[in-house]
DNA sequence: CACCGACATTGACATTCTTCGATGCCCCTG
DNA sequence: CAGGGGCATCGAAGAATGTCAATGTCGGTG
């Protein structure tokens, strides 16, 4: 919403560049925000090693005092990035006695794969980008 | 470097959970910086919808005037993430007379969808998950 | 040659994120 | 039932990010 178009300028028969295509738009602002607010929660490099951590564990899951010492941060900080990597649906957590197992979601990240790969610039078959 | 691996605890025979299989990282610390920043260039939601108007255009090309209407945002904070998706690969930029063109880099969104599907938790043939 | 328009850059401000120390909760052990 | 350890939550400090207003630069126009 609030989407006005505030068309003041470039509107017309001027020889301006201008000529947007609204044709097929492969992105919508809503999908935008979301596939924006799941990437944000992968754009952290301590993040991405968690996830990276706990699938490399021979058990596909792993405890948080398993991950503090690699990631050379405190047990906080390991704890609110595995809140985020949870809240995003990329990681699941059961607590099994005391310790906390963390697993990764199988699907979550090949689903966001799959919309940066074709949700954002999907192949149209009547364009020759690369006439190379 | 400096991954020390700090065995103060979690080393023996205790019943702890703790157990690293730091068998095969499928992501060192340097990849996952430079991933993460490739990421945090597309975790923003008018960066992605300026990668779709781009994309969108049926020249496979647009200028600034052609993006700041439909995003409802200043003319300099379009320039601003403009840069940012040219200077993370994502876009090129090619200054014909007075306008800028943009154009997707063809390959750039796939690499980083390959690195999110399979550059972090890479299938291993030894763990049924998901036996659907 | 002076003017105008398209775009990039700069500086500043508000918001958000990352990290840590301190604390609380819960489960298990003695 | 008292004690300890694993983990989540709270609050705060520092840094990074998104946005805009103002300005500079460059190319085309009258």
């Amino acid at each position: 919403m609030t989407l006005s178009l505030t068309s003041d300028q470039a509107d017309g028969e001027t020889s301006s560049c201008c000529t947007p295509q609204p044709g097929t738009p492969a992105l919508d602002a809503e999908a935008a925000v979301e596939l924006a607010a799941r990437l944000k929660a992968l754009a952290d490099p301590n993040r991405l090693t968690l996830l990276a951590l706990v699938a490399a564990d021979a058990r596909g899951e792993a405890c948080v005092c398993d991950l503090t010492g690699p990631l050379d941060l405190g047990q906080p900080t390991v704890s609110h990035h595995l809140k985020i990597l949870v809240d995003a649906g990329l990681l699941t957590r059961e607590k099994r006695g005391v310790w906390s197992y963390y697993a990764v979601v199988d699907g979550a990240l090949e689903s966001i794969a799959h919309a940066v790969g074709h949700g954002i610039v999907p192949p149209h078959p009547n364009s020759p980008l690369e006439p190379a």
